[in-house]
DNA sequence: GGCGCCTATGGAAAGGGTTGTCAAAATAGA
DNA sequence: TCTATTTTGACAACCCTTTCCATAGGCGCC
């Protein structure tokens, strides 16, 4: 199982991060970039534009779609956030806390989704891409099944 | 290194189960489903559907790109090819025989995917899934890297 | 073979997610 | 405060994919 950060902590290590990486390239700091991210720490889970721009207008910050596509973007450069694709087209976003990697367990009868990380499962990987020469830069490994409650 | 099937035993083994899906579900045998299919065993790799728009044209097929997406989509209903969604945004399609798993190794410059087997990892998947108690029906596992000749 | 029903096709249009454009607004530094 | 530069919102443009629709083409039946 993987240990989720708690709030604070997510907070206290997301921010300078997001500040330096600012200040690095020459960004500035904006209230829609602001108020966008904390709503996506605050649900920290897997979201995708859409989802996080009706949020951010539940909380009374009329900003435009493209501005969030724009703040995604900006996350991921950063390696702040984590980018998936799935199976229908869309990306869906989630924060990526360093050295807070998982995988996914899904069960394809409920869609519940499982975090699990496994770090024999990881050397592996290492050594199948040492063995093609690859610089490893990301992995994804999603697990379908299902769950026992729908079993 | 997966062990792909060569192209007889390929052929022997997807025409029949297509015309088994097709009579199953009353569709007909066209000339443009059968020519864009035999053009997809023959590159037998993974492509994406102008890729094989253009290979149909090449062969002197006046196909519509639309034809091209709904033979895909039965392919895949069918459950004869597998459809992957990479990192951008266009699905890829792949020959999917029974009893043929494997995994992707895709380089993050130049796309160029890599296949690969690793019985170990399958393992230790399974261990993953019994833990959670989840009857596993099917897993994908993509490694991204910078492959040599781009490093 | 010919008839009729029903599926398949091509081309164009529509769809849905994402990115680009551009004038106006906001930020950061002097 | 003033100025250079980035950011924003609204909307258009984009790309891949699906849908529409009128026509063409399989396939069973006589």
């Amino acid at each position: 199982m993987p240990v989720k950060m708690n709030s604070r902590r997510l907070e206290q290590w997301f921010w300078p991060a997001l500040d330096k990486y600012l200040a690095l390239h020459n960004l500035k700091q904006t209230r829609q970039r602001k108020k966008l991210i904390e709503q996506f720490l605050n649900l920290n889970t897997h979201v995708d534009a859409e989802m996080l721009h009706r949020k951010a207008k539940d909380v009374g910050l009329n900003v435009g779609l493209a501005t969030v596509y724009r703040t995604l973007n900006l996350l991921q450069q950063a390696d702040l956030v984590e980018q998936h694709f799935f199976k229908d087209g869309r990306s869906l976003y989630e924060i990526n806390p360093p050295d807070e990697h998982h995988d996914h367990l899904v069960c394809v009868t409920c869609a519940k989704v499982i975090e699990f990380e496994d770090q024999a499962i990881e050397e592996l990987q290492n050594k199948v891409a040492a063995t093609h020469k690859f610089k490893l830069t990301a992995h994804r490994l999603d697990l379908y099944g299902i769950c026992p409650r729908c079993q």
